[in-house]
Parts: C-alpha cells; structure tokens; sequence
DNA sequence: TTTGTTGCAAATGTTTTGCATGGCG
DNA sequence: CGCCATGCAAAACATTTGCAACAAA
C-alpha cells in the first residue's frame, strides 16, 4: 500500500528518465521514509549512511527535484530550515509550530476541508496547506501570553 | 497613524538599547516600509541607496533582530525566497501564493478568522496566518489542473 | 552510439559569528 | 569610562550550476 522505491522507480521509467544507480539509491531512502519529513541533507545522509559514499550532494537535489517533477514525491517548509520532503501518497496532514516552544501540532486532513472551503469560495484560490506550516502559540504558549502582547 | 522612525527609536530606547546611527537609519527604512514585504538585502540596499555605504550587512541583520524581539517588527515566509519583515503594527492579511504561476492573492484579516477560529477550538493552537504564506493555485491555475493531478 | 546523468568543484545567496575597535550612555 | 554595538572578515548553510567523463538505453 504505501509507496515503494519500485513505485518511484516505475515512475521515473515511465516519464523516460533514465534508472541509475543514484537514483535507484535516492528512491530507496526516500520510500523508507514514510511519514517522515527529510531535507535534502537527511537524504544524502542516508545515503551515505548506506555505503553508497560517492554520490554527491548534487545529486541527491537533482533526483529529488526529478521526483518531484514527477509528482511523486513533494516539499514543503516546517519552519525556519530547509526545505523538507514527502511523498505525494502520504496521508495529508498540516503543521502547526508554535514560535515560542517549538512544539509542533499536528491537523488531521480532514479538519482541514472546510478551512481549504470557505478560502475556495472567498477567493478563488486552492489552498495546498500541506506546503507550508502554520505558525503560531500552541496552548501552553498562548496561555503564558498576555492579552494584548499575543494578539 | 503609521509607525514612525521615531516610534520604532524609542521602542528600543525604552528597551535599554543604545540608539546608534546604524539602528536609526534602518528604522527609518522600515518605517517608510509600510504595506512592504522586505527581505533583509532590500533593507540593506535601501540603506545604501540613502547613502549610507559604511552600515554594513551584518548590522542591518543584528538591528532586524532587535526591532523583532522588542514586538515592533515581524518576519514572516512568502515563499521559497528569504525571509521579509513587515510592522507589527500593519494590518493582517494572509498571502496566497500561487505555486504555477507565482500570483499573489490576498486574504484579508475579517477572512482568517473563522479559520483561526476553527483551528483553535480543534487544536488549542492560536495561528500566525501572517507568518507563513499559504501555496496553492489560485483560480485560473486550479481550472487548468486535471481534476485527479490537482487534488 | 548517443544523449541524459553523474561527480567534482566552484559559485550563489542568506544568515551567523568572532573579534578588535569605536561610540553611546 | 565601561560596556554595548559596529564593521570587517570569514564561516556556516542550503542550494545551484558548469563541465568533462561516464553509463543507460
């Protein structure tokens, strides 16, 4: 059920990118990956974490954007750092990080519909809420804050 | 009305900070800012454009983060680019990015807060809707989409 | 064989940091 | 005068690019 690294490789053929060896390596990490969120520097960490020591870092970027191209695998940003794949198969689901502690909350798709609704009919414009987190205050946080310094 | 130079000077002032050449003539920048997205290099040109070449980047960093962490300045993520700073002070609005053609809707304030709402009496998180921008596609790249690509 | 890919190296762009000097309070 | 803030230089990161050598198809 969840994606295989044969499913992004099947995907790559399909659009006629040619199956190396790196990117055979990339596609594993990342189908081992499911539900997490990895940088680009995470994948090349496996990576090499595996042996496969002479692939660059380059290269690593260059197979994640061919998978993205591919509409396969997605990025999006959590916070303040780089940029952080996921595969486009993964259950939908947005982030909240709270400024203050760090803590992040997650929201479940479906908590989602009618935020992504009531913006569909206001404007037009169909949000992809999985690209960027939210931030804010967590509970806690927001507790802690006075009235009119967290408003 | 709008927050001035001087407003943005005595906030620090108040806050203990030593007023110095360098931290007046960026809050003059930011002060005639208002409505603007700047990233930190518009900051900077802006303050070499007044002629003021011996303030150095570093500076301009160090000010930004110090007009932050007293409240009178924000930064927030428009997209994949660096981080821009605009007033506290500055009406809401959430920015809508489109991730096809690069649009930029905007969702007023009154808009966000049914989806504020809805999210902390889900979660108990109170969201910044002005920190991060939301991707997406706004109207004409969504009906461009096929139905199950786009989803 | 042909052309897409790779590894390496170097460049780019943003932000941070160490440190001695200088200037605000 | 004392300590904070600055300028300068360099480092730290994330990401991109040019290019000759290589390997899929």
């Amino acid at each position: 059920m969840d994606t295989t690294a044969e499913d992004l490789v099947a995907v790559l053929r399909a659009r006629g990118f040619r199956i190396t060896r790196s990117r055979r390596v990339v596609c594993e990490v990342i189908a081992g990956s499911h539900g997490e969120h990895l940088s680009a520097s995470d994948v090349y960490a496996r990576v090499r974490d595996r042996g496969d020591a002479q692939i660059d870092r380059s290269t690593v970027y260059r197979t994640l954007d061919t998978l993205e191209e591919s509409r396969i695998l997605r990025h999006g940003h959590l916070g303040h750092g780089p940029m952080v794949y996921h595969l486009a198969a993964e259950a939908r689901h947005h982030h909240l990080v709270c400024s203050n502690c760090g803590t992040v909350v997650s929201l479940p798709a479906a908590d989602l519909s009618d935020i992504i609704g009531g913006v569909v009919e206001r404007t037009g414009f169909l949000p992809d809420l999985d690209h960027f987190a939210m931030s804010g205050l967590c509970r806690d946080c927001k507790d802690l804050e006075d009235p009119d310094e967290g408003r």
